[in-house]
Order: structure tokens, then C-alpha cells, then sequence
DNA sequence: TTGTACGCGTTATCAA
DNA sequence: TTGATAACGCGTACAA
């Protein structure tokens, strides 16, 4: 393996020559570069990122930390999140951490290792003050879910709105009997949904009936028992709203084994737009947010922050789509 | 950022022994072991990694490489890596390359770059042998799908015999017309599999129609497609074989669409039990390859590559399951 | 059992 | 425009 080393022997140059032209100084002759490309050519030399990392004190790598790398619904955001990584010449470390404290703190070491130079976080049990404590001397952003205690920038979509569309849309179709399934109101965006499902109704005139709200896990299995439940009621409702698509799904699946049908007897609409809410049959009726382009923000924001650790940055809101299709 | 000099001077010792209490020496007398433990915890202190890897030259992480981190295919693959790797202390490196060649290079380069120690290859449409030269100088391993062409062991499921059983069993159900959606016969596992399709229908005395075999690509929109193309037929199947759950999946969607039944008018088998398969309407019956273990294995394989690249490692062939479900 | 001193491969400062 | 050399933080051979 060629170091620095034998490419400053082979070229007839200094070291510090070598290390210029690989990072494109301009106060080097014409000539002397050609040489030293030429040598770098022949003993096919790759630069040892360890020694430049050590030197540098930077590992060039960034971390997006999220529940679960399996949910689709992270997916587009990583895209983006690689695409403005790669074109800095960063490495993404993309990690699971299943909510468990004990892994989430493994991950959040690198950045006191060194190993990465910074931190996307998607969701995350972490107490502020922990995350508080960390953000003085690392680069930490928040993505799609946050924290209002927390006091680092965050990117996300107007929660609130996006739900308060979906339930007016419904209200639009001739609906009155809306269901929320909702996640843990632990979670920013549970409570911000739920307050735009419950203003879209009163704002119609309709309502709130507390059994039709229910906050379960995010699993399917969950929208399936919350679904149960509702049959169940004297007046089941007419339409559901889930926020998020594997829970619509979830759900579908427990109105079609009770032999109804979606969406002549009850409506479904989902949040997130996930690859299978194409899929699916019916196919269905979702709130996109724009993730490709949450994820290059988030970056963006992140790489300042690298670079500068006490720029201010700005949060970012941006726009989502209801898009509607067959389940309503 | 404290350094090892500073738990030194702190500690009152050499610098070599800190070093040898953080990597657990034994000949160390317990009292300066405890006197160094101290100003450790004082200092806040924690090993700087680049330091540590530019010593070492290796950089503790390894990659996982497949063509795309949201195919759930893959999921519980990394799972299975995640948790080896942790416990012998490698972070993983987990990445999609769309099966963009550039892309791929420019994670082979993190092998020349040091900041890789070794790659797991779940899927890659490089040469051969450009695979088999980089595996002289690097620790690499094959998952899942593999060529046979490529000199360095693989971990994989006996492609041709899962499709055997799957027919069989579609066979045992009374089913004679079974048609099989193939994903692109450049990759081993597809050709495997259509080998199987074929001995279990001649064993059965079936003939082999040419217009019931199909090569498309890997997405939901391929299957709809392809069974578009079946319904057509004068006498279209009464089952379908589909290489993977997302194209039985997209099966399913169409054959709704014409307002047939599944399983009454036309079963469906899939391949790879991914999460969904069990979402969906009606749930899917299909292979489950045992994933998990598959990414064990495979990160054992690499890390016994990586301490010693001249090892001689055998191939590993791992049982699979045919889970029956509502879609047969 | 402990300390001294060198080197891992690179970049940056300073002087020429 | 170039070169000599000192770091970056760590691990280890060798000596004590």
C-alpha cells in the first residue's frame, strides 16, 4: 500500500507537495503537478483517510439516527439525506436504535470518539437536557420529529395543518363520524395532529366523542385492535383517519375481515405516503410530506453547523400534499 | 477534549500506561490501575478513535451493501450484521447503491480509503473479476445472492429447491396452470429458481408453457404488468409463483382489479416473507428465508476475513420455510 | 511493572 | 513555488 511517502520519492518532491496537490492548493507549478499525478498514477496511491481524518480532526462521516431503518417511512428522507451528504464528501452512518436508550447512547459516543462529526436525529426518548448538554459541543440537528424543549433547529411539516386538511377533506365527502387513530401523545406531532383533528371538527360544528380517539403504538397490529374497538361501538364512525399509513393499512385490513367495505363503509385516510400506500388494496388516501427534500435541508443545516458550530440556524417548516386515492 | 497525556499527567504515569489499562493489559499492578481508572472518569476522558484506527490502521467499521436500504427484503439482513458487528465492536456501515456502478466504486474505495475493514455484498452487478481482484487485497463476503463466478465465500438458501416446494405444494392444492413471474435471470438466484419451477412441474407431468414464464424487474408496478399479460391469455393460471413478495404483491393488485378472487380464482405464492407480507389483503403465502441468521453468519464470515484475510472460509447454505398464509 | 521514544499517514506552519 | 519538520492521539517495542 503507497503512502504519501513513496509518491513524494517517486515524483522527486517533498511530502508537503504531494499533500498540496492532493487538496488542489494553487500555489504549485504547473509542471510539478503533473509529476506528482503521474507518480500518484503508477503506485496507484489512494490517500489514507485514517492519517487525514487524525490530522484533520474530522472523520467525514454523519450519522442519521432514527427508530427504525426498516420503516419506509424514513427512506426518502435518508435519500436525501446521502445525496447532499456525498456531494460534501461525507459518509452516512444510517442506525436504528428500536427506542432503546442503551443503543441510541452507543451512537451518540461516536460523536465523543470522533468517529462522526455530527448528528441527524429523527426521534429520539432522549431527555432534552441530555440533548441540551450534547448540542453545546456537537452538531445535532432535528428531523421530521422534535422536541420544543430542545433548543437545536429542527426541520419538519406543519403537523397541526396537515391533520386539520385531511379531517376537513372528509368533512367534504358528506363525513361526521371521524375516528383519530393516533400515536403516543408522548410525541410532538401526536398532540399537533390530534389539535388539528379536533379543531377541523369543532370548526364543522361536529362533536369530539372521546371513544372515537385512540392513541396506540405504531405497529399494525395496533390499527387492527384500535379498528376492533370501533366496530364495536353502538355508532361505529363513518371514516378514519390514521396518522400514519402503516396503521391505515393496519386498519383496512380489520374492516375488510368484519366483511365491510373501504371506502363505501367506512373511509381511510393514512399520513406519510409510504411506498406500499400505492400497494395496497384499496390503494390509499395520505398526507406525502416532502422527505426527499426534508432530508437534503436536514443535511444542509447540519454541514453548517459542522463547520461553524455556533451559526445560527434557522428551523424550517415545509409544505406536505394530501393525496387522495381510492380508500376515500 | 482531554487526551491520553492529560489522564497521564493527571494520573501521574506514563502515557503507555493509560494505554495499557484502556486496552486491558494484564501486567498492571491493580494500584495504578485504579489511580489511572480515577482521572480517566475525572477527565471526562474518551478515547479519540482516530487516533486509536491510524494506529491500528483499521477503522472498526464495515459495510453492508445491497442495491436498496428500503427494500424490506433486507431489513432484518442488517439486523442480523447490526448485532454481530456491535458485539465484537465494528459499527456498521449500511448502504444502497441503486445498482448504480458508480455508486458501488465509490463504496469500494472506502476499502482503499481504510475507513472500511471489510464488505458484506448482498447483491452487485460488478465483474466478476473485478470482485475477485479486490477480494485479494480486501475482506469481502457474498450474502444472499451470490455468482459463482466471484472466488470468495458466500452464505445463501437452496434457491432452486425452495422453488421446487413452493410449485409442489401449489401442485398438491390441485393447481396445474401456474405461471411464474421471474425477476431478470442475470442474477443466480432468478435462473435457481426458474430450475426449480421447471423439475417440479416435469415431475408432475406437467408441460412447461413459455408464456407463463416471465422476466421482469423487481417492482410492485412489474407484477401488475405481468399479470395483465396472463389475463390475456386464452387459458390464464390459476396460480402464480412470484420471485419476491413485492411482485406477488402487484399480482394481487391487478388480478382485483379485474375483479377476480384471490385465492379462489388465481393463488398466489411470493418469495422472502417480507413484513408487509402479512399486511396485506389477503396475506400473502410465501418463502421465508431465515434472514436474520443470514446477516449472523455473514458478519462472522467477514470479521474471521478481516483478522486473517488468508483464512480459508466455507460456503454456508441455510434452511428456508414455505409459510402458508390466505393467498393459496 | 512502568517509562521512553518512535511511528502510523496526513496536513500545516514556517522558512527558504 | 517548494521543502523540512512539527504536530494530530494513540499503541507498542524496548529498555529499565
Amino acid at each position: 500500500m503507497a503512502t504519501i511517502k513513496d509518491v513524494a520519492r517517486e515524483a522527486r518532491v517533498s511530502v508537503a507537495t504531494v499533500s498540496r496537490v492532493l487538496n488542489k492548493h494553487d500555489n504549485i507549478s504547473l509542471k510539478t503537478k503533473l509529476v506528482v499525478e503521474n507518480a500518484i498514477e503508477k503506485l496507484n496511491y489512494e490517500p489514507n483517510m485514517l492519517g487525514r481524518n487524525l490530522r484533520r480532526s474530522k472523520s467525514g462521516m454523519i450519522l442519521a439516527l432514527m427508530p427504525s431503518i426498516s420503516n419506509p417511512f424514513y427512506s426518502q428522507i435518508v435519500e436525501g439525506i446521502e445525496d447532499i451528504a456525498t456531494k460534501n464528501n461525507y459518509t452516512v452512518l444510517i442506525s436504528g436504535t428500536d427506542s432503546n436508550m442503551d443503543k441510541e447512547n452507543l451512537y451518540f459516543n461516536l460523536l465523543k470518539q470522533k468517529l462522526i462529526d455530527g448528528v441527524i436525529l429523527m426521534n429520539t426518548l432522549q431527555e432534552p437536557e441530555f440533548i441540551n448538554t450534547l448540542a453545546k459541543k456537537y452538531a445535532i440537528i432535528q428531523c421530521s420529529e422534535y422536541s420544543e424543549e430542545v433548543d437545536i433547529p429542527f426541520i419538519s411539516i406543519d403537523n397541526k395543518k396537515a391533520s386539520y386538511d385531511a379531517i376537513k377533506f372528509l368533512i367534504k365527502l358528506g363525513h361526521k363520524d371521524i375516528a383519530l387513530i393516533n400515536s403516543d401523545e408522548e410525541f410532538l406531532y401526536a398532540r399537533r395532529r390530534k389539535e388539528g383533528y379536533i379543531e377541523a371538527l369543532k370548526e364543522s360544528g361536529i362533536s369530539i366523542r372521546e371513544e372515537f380517539m385512540g392513541q396506540v403504538g405504531l405497529g399494525f397490529d395496533n390499527g387492527r385492535r384500535m379498528v376492533k374497538r370501533l366496530l364495536k361501538l353502538e355508532k361505529p364512525p363513518t371514516a378514519i383517519f390514521a396518522v400514519s399509513d402503516i396503521l391505515a393499512i393496519g386498519a383496512i385490513k380489520e374492516i375488510h375481515e368484519a366483511k365491510l367495505r373501504v371506502p363505501e363503509d367506512i373511509a381511510v385516510i393514512g399520513f406519510d405516503n409510504i411506498e406500499f400506500a400505492n400497494m395496497s388494496t384499496p390503494s390509499l388516501t395520505t398526507i406525502a410530506q416532502p422527505m426527499y427534500q426534508i432530508g437534503c435541508e436536514a443535511t444542509k443545516m447540519l454541514l453548517k453547523r459542522i463547520d461553524n458550530i455556533d451559526t445560527k440556524i434557522d428551523n424550517l417548516i415545509l409544505d406536505y400534499n394530501l393525496i387522495i386515492r381510492e380508500s376515500t
